[in-house]
DNA sequence: CGTTGGCTTGATAATCGTCAATTTTAGTGG
DNA sequence: CCACTAAAATTGACGATTATCAAGCCAACG
């Protein structure tokens, strides 16, 4: 009855597993903060007219080392202030997926503001800086400015909205789109416009690809190598470059012209 | 360098492109409402301590209508009351990629509450009475009673794990797992706790199926063909019986025991 | 300079899709 | 109630995509 898994169990790499965050520093303030203006921070920020009167802190912490683990009751509620972190689960045999990327002015999911745990873990694929609210803190606040919640909302409809495209993504596209999808995703999130040329820092392990995209690294291998051949893309060195937009928009399967 | 899709494509099926719902019908109130104490109503009903008094529509609309279609400005906010629909995508080689049902008791959506207007489109797979409130004025309720919000927030996060679970199954489980995993979710929902000889009524299709769990129609029947001979389940004429429970389970990967 | 993590590449195989024919089931009108 | 028709499901043969296994390469780094 039962079959093989489609698709690559991992064995758990070494430095995996460490412990969770705890290297805490001081409180570096939001003045020089890049996302003052932007997400989350700006609708705190909008709603008190002036400075923050959250208690926060600043944590930073090592690529590798889990910012939350699945089904830890979480105290706190973290964004994202500088690196990519990710989240994940894993099924019984080992096999992981990874659910989404959580970038700079990203939360650390909304739904902790509604949940005391979730079934995914967090882990920072680059060193990741962040800020720290106390949860209890955080939803008086909410209590007391009612245009709050509707930020809160709004995100949380927002990321309904990108787990429904890698739904279609996973179900219903090829190994070749999702990867140019993700790719054009990852560099339009990173200030892309469309223009042939365009490069960024790529820290993204084809490991991770492969995770997200339900794949294995040696496919994403095999893809990436595809790629770069048919001069769509360099990738090299922590960075990437778009070569041809239109020949990957092409690969991802959008109709140019 | 583009290779073939790697899914079935879909033809249009005759009736599908039905027009939208028109179908109204007077209001015969909650009190009679089965969903008078779960979900979105409760809420309501718990708000105002009585009776609702928000402007609402009791429509009706027959299997294969559309409730929504993607990119329609959404004017209005539904529940479902009895019946089942669901909400997909169709990518543009006409691929079609189920996101989720919606079953009684469930909105036609949060995001809408954010947004007006969605990707996906929505329809009935069974005849579907549903509940339905104008955008504006329950808007305005949400801004007049300030715990309202709490619930749809809730709610949204309740869809995003959903969300979140299938994109593990899509990413990570073979064919089998989906298929065993989908039977059970769904009848969880229909009020099964567990035991072997559980019946219910099962509308849904193998296409429906396969356009949830990212197949083709033609393997979704192999699969339940070789469970119904396995002795697992029986299905035919619009019921389910899961007939083993155990073996189940155990084909959609979860450990007895 | 050996070790480690990440990537590449080849050979082979499993899963799942495609195509197409056929049967079964459900629905409709006389 | 039967005949007819459309929709849905089944089955077989075949093929494509992607996984698995394994070996080797490369660059970073202590």
């Amino acid at each position: 009855m039962s079959s093989s898994p489609p698709t690559a169990k991992r064995k758990l790499q070494p430095g995996e597993s460490d412990g969770a965050a705890e290297d805490i520093s001081g409180w570096s303030g939001c003045a020089a903060c890049p996302l003052r203006e932007r997400g989350f921070c700006a609708v705190l920020l909008q709603e008190r007219e002036g400075v923050l009167d959250l208690q926060r802190r600043e944590h930073m912490v090592r690529a590798r080392q889990h910012l939350y683990r699945a089904k830890d009751k979480a105290r706190h509620i973290a964004i994202i202030r500088e690196g990519i972190a990710f989240r994940y689960v894993v099924v019984p045999d080992g096999r992981r997926q990874i659910l989404s990327f959580a970038l700079p002015g990203d939360f650390l999911s909304t739904s902790f503001l509604a949940r005391d745990t979730a079934n995914f873990s967090v882990q920072a694929l680059t060193p990741v800086r962040m800020c720290v609210f106390d949860k209890a803190d955080l939803q008086r606040f909410i209590r007391e400015e009612p245009n709050a919640i509707g930020a809160f909302f709004e995100m949380c409809v927002l990321e309904k909205e990108r787990y429904e495209a890698q739904i279609v993504d996973l179900g219903r596209r090829n190994s070749d789109e999702r990867i140019a999808r993700f790719l054009i995703q990852f560099a339009t999130h990173f200030g892309w416009t469309g223009e042939d040329g365009f490069s960024f820092a790529f820290p993204v392990r084809q490991q991770h690809m492969a995770d997200l995209l339900g794949l294995t690294q040696v496919h994403v291998s095999r893809v990436v190598s595809k790629f770069r051949r048919a001069g769509l893309i360099e990738l090299s060195g922590g960075l990437l470059q778009i070569v041809d937009a239109n020949g990957l928009r092409t690969a991802a399967g959008v109709r140019n012209n």
